[in-house]
DNA sequence: TGCAGTAAATGACCGTGGTCAATTATAAAA
DNA sequence: TTTTATAATTGACCACGGTCATTTACTGCA
């Protein structure tokens, strides 16, 4: 038997429901049963359409940052580590609005063993090959890969983005931690 | 009022409870209740000693990479990437066997605005202070400070234990994915 | 149009982390 | 010793994510 159209129209008032609610509490404060209760359908009509919370996050954090893809795959290939970081820029505040949501990212930022893999872990790859890209064409370091290279952009964003949620860090600005590791990582003398 | 000896043995109780059932259970599948039931005392008591659950495992799981650090620091400075992988990876094995563990890890890497500091959050910067101190006095790169290399190898570290838990990645071995990073980081040509 | 089989939806129920007003133990002061 | 202040403990209770047997809606077929 096919999907339903109901299927559909109960998902979409489902998704609908949470980002409304999203948009005036935040990511962290969202309840499934306020969801349903927006959505006008019973609790567990959410786990039929969701294995879980966390499923319903990682599709909407996931959206958000496919976003910011969007914008930065029609971008020139940055010619300097300054380009480079204001492309980066917008995914990385975005991760930074709320630890919940950075918390949320890290947990889906790899694909489980046999799980189907995730809206952000597709991200996640998806940058990877935009950045490598870019590091391939620019004029950066040579002696390694561009998906290596694609890789340590990776680990200094989550590492910039970690310490900015870190008291003992934040005298430091998040943009100026990252101009510093890309210039380390990327131009070494 | 000074802090009375039952406060002491009450603590103690309820560590030593969580320690046995991790040990045959793991991390992940603690439960407050068991641990009060073990130790004795009412659900309130836990809550008593520790903010939340999160803190306990903070302590636990800080107290076993202290561990690590101790026996880090006894050793020479390491004179190649070699060796410095040989002192990184016990610690790196210990991150990698649960990944609720390494969650908590993430979560607590850093410590939160106002609060106190947690176990987790000081094992780092120890850490940090450590291998610093390694690549200063080692035959690394010299042309960024070593507080920026250790925090490099952080990042790293991170990454590969990341990309362990990713199913898409795992043809290619822990050891020799931080290898590989160590090399392009600490040895730009 | 009615029937059969399956997909979707329901809501009472459960597990577990966390709260708090009330109670009990402790130690200092009288 | 008795009183008193406060620290520590208790357990009933709540919040919220998640489950599942039952009910309802849909669709293809006779």
């Amino acid at each position: 038997m096919a999907i339903q159209q109901r299927t559909l129209k109960t998902r979409a008032k489902l998704l609908e429901a949470a980002k409304g609610l999203i948009e005036t509490g935040g990511y962290e404060a969202l309840r499934v049963e306020d969801v349903v209760r927006d959505a006008g359908v019973a609790k567990g009509t959410f786990f039929a359409h969701f294995a879980d919370k966390d499923a319903l996050m990682d599709q909407l954090i996931g959206a958000e940052i496919n976003g910011f893809l969007d914008q930065i795959s029609e971008l020139a290939t940055p010619q300097n580590i300054d380009d480079l970081l204001a492309a980066l820029m917008p995914s990385l505040l975005f991760m930074c609005q709320e630890r919940f949501v950075f918390d949320v990212i890290l947990r889906h930022s790899g694909a489980a063993a046999n799980d189907k893999i995730g809206t952000i872990a597709q991200t996640f790859m998806r940058h990877g090959a935009v950045v490598a890209r870019w590091l391939a064409e620019g004029p950066f370091r040579k002696d390694i890969s561009p998906a290596l290279l694609a890789e340590g952009v990776g680990a200094f964003q989550i590492q910039a983005v970690a310490l900015k949620f870190c008291a003992m860090h934040n005298e430091v600005e998040l943009r100026e931690r990252m101009r510093t590791y890309l210039n380390a990582w990327l131009l070494p003398t």
